[in-house]
DNA sequence: ATCAAGTCTATTGATCTGGTCGAGTAGAGA
DNA sequence: TCTCTACTCGACCAGATCAATAGACTTGAT
């Protein structure tokens, strides 16, 4: 299950790049639309900020914008930022690889072996999809009938 | 991440498999070998025994058995078991589906369109591995090559 | 009867989740 | 310059979950 704070996220994100011309949006009209409590909120953008995927404008008419091409944001990558490694074992993920500890070696481990298929899969889906294939509805669905 | 108490529970059933004739394993022969904590091994077999997988026998020369034959179980089965739903959203889990409270209506969410292929790449690896699958050492990694 | 094995319930400390609160800081416009 | 509005940041919190641990109890075989 992927946690509250990443479906946040994530909806936050489409919001501001459903957003014509990159104007900023503000807090609280994202939480608004979106129905994320407000004060969370603040702090998922904090965290987007940090990372560089948003820029905010202070002010009057301020408010957070897309600091990238929705082409160029991977669900995976959100989900990284938020949740952590998306492998199922930390001995598979390659953004934050740890030893399992209680396997001997690696490479005999049957474990191992089962969910890192597992890892490849959610990789292929969730490294490739990004903002932009999501609004556009081009989600490509299951493997499409010709 | 799945739970170390998931990891516990495969490699003990994995243990058990792997036993020659069906005769039973203590549970201090398990723990030892697949160095699990005694007294939490315990729980997890108890739990196994309540789903049917396992049986046991007490007396002097009782232990654990697996009841089913090791080609009928999955993976999947003996996470949701431990784990819960394997779904990474609440609204695509076939066992335990639960609405998402903050999607309006679900066949136009966005974030629920991505998930749900991952949810079936999820379960067309971990329903279809078995316990005998993977003692086989005949782990089908990564598509094989001819 | 007794010993060795499984059964069951309760408790624990650490960490995570999903928030909330409130004071502080920085731009933009009057 | 003043002030309004919006973002920033740190602390706090209740409840749940995780990974065990403890200990008393039941059962079955010899």
């Amino acid at each position: 299950m992927i946690s509250q704070k990443s479906k946040y996220a994530l909806r936050a994100l489409l919001a501001l790049a459903a957003r014509p011309g990159g104007e900023p949006m503000q807090i609280s009209e994202i939480a608004e639309q979106e129905v994320i409590p407000r004060k969370f909120l603040e702090q998922i953008l904090l965290d987007l900020k940090r990372a560089g995927l948003v820029a905010s404008r202070r002010g009057k008419a301020g408010g957070y914008l897309l600091l990238r091409r929705a082409e160029t944001v991977t669900f995976g990558e959100v989900l990284r930022l938020i949740d952590g490694p998306l492998a199922p074992l930390p001995c598979l993920s390659k953004m934050a690889y740890r030893r399992c500890g209680d396997c001997a070696n690696e490479n005999a481990c049957k474990l191992r072996k089962v969910f890192a298929r597992v890892a490849d899969a959610t990789r292929d889906i969730l490294d490739t999809t990004t903002l932009a294939d999501v609004l556009q509805g081009g989600v490509k669905s299951l493997p499409v009938e010709i």
